[in-house]
DNA sequence: TGGTATAGTATACAAAAGGATACTAAGGAG
DNA sequence: CTCCTTAGTATCCTTTTGTATACTATACCA
């Protein structure tokens, strides 16, 4: 049994933080690889767009989930890293990919079950 | 450090079915509560509309994550409660929980610090 | 005969999120 | 003189989410 209850709740506190379609590979990446530099990260998120990538860090850096050091450079230089505060995130995104791997198979049976209707 | 790539993240699997206004309370509530109706749940989540409530509703069923179980009555009744699926989801919402719950301080010292301004 | 209750649907609309594309600064290479 | 680089902006557009409001069926109660 929990012991939270509902409209105390402080869910959505952490799930603002990464609801946004780029926003958990994000966070994996750079947990994993530690600082990456704009273009780097652009490179580890394929299909995102210049756009979005500043969008969605800017966010992260407002939240102090992330950090962002300019070097006065030309051409720019700009490095990104997770914040000892963005790191405490890490267990919840853990859990999440547990959850997401552990139930892949629940997903290709509902999958697996609508295909079979054809076959029977 | 993490043992998961960013490449195969699983982690949005999770997301996608906590992400809506309206969900982690909903789930919250039939995870505390066990079964309840449509009113119930309602009352539950403040200043949720009917529309909303029947349409998150939906998706968690899609998602097999709750069930809905109509009795042929008038007025109508329908229960709702977590499936055994849906209750793996806990770990991952106390995680945030305790995430939100933990850093609330963190948050407070942000606010004060723009308050504190025009107080020197 | 009219009002109440439940669990919705239908319609229209507003707001937020995301995407495509073009543009910029400033130095170095050719 | 022109192109290349990086890390962005600016503008416009589409899609997704969420909101507001009105409507329905059917039995019971007065």
């Amino acid at each position: 049994m929990m012991k939270m209850q509902p409209k105390l709740c402080r869910v959505e506190d952490a799930l603002g933080i990464l609801v946004g379609k780029w926003k958990p590979i994000i966070l994996l990446t750079l947990l994993q690889d530690g600082t990456k530099r704009f273009s780097d990260l652009k490179r580890s998120v394929p299909g995102i767009t210049q756009k979005m990538l500043t969008n969605q860090l800017r966010e992260l850096e407002e939240e102090d989930i992330i950090t962002r050091k300019v070097y006065p450079q030309v051409p720019p230089k700009v490095e990104y890293s997770m914040t000892e505060y963005g790191r405490s995130l890490e267990p919840i995104l853990v859990a999440m990919h547990e959850w997401g791997t552990a139930h892949t198979l629940h997903k290709m049976q509902k999958v697996k079950g609508k295909g079979m209707e054809n076959l029977n």
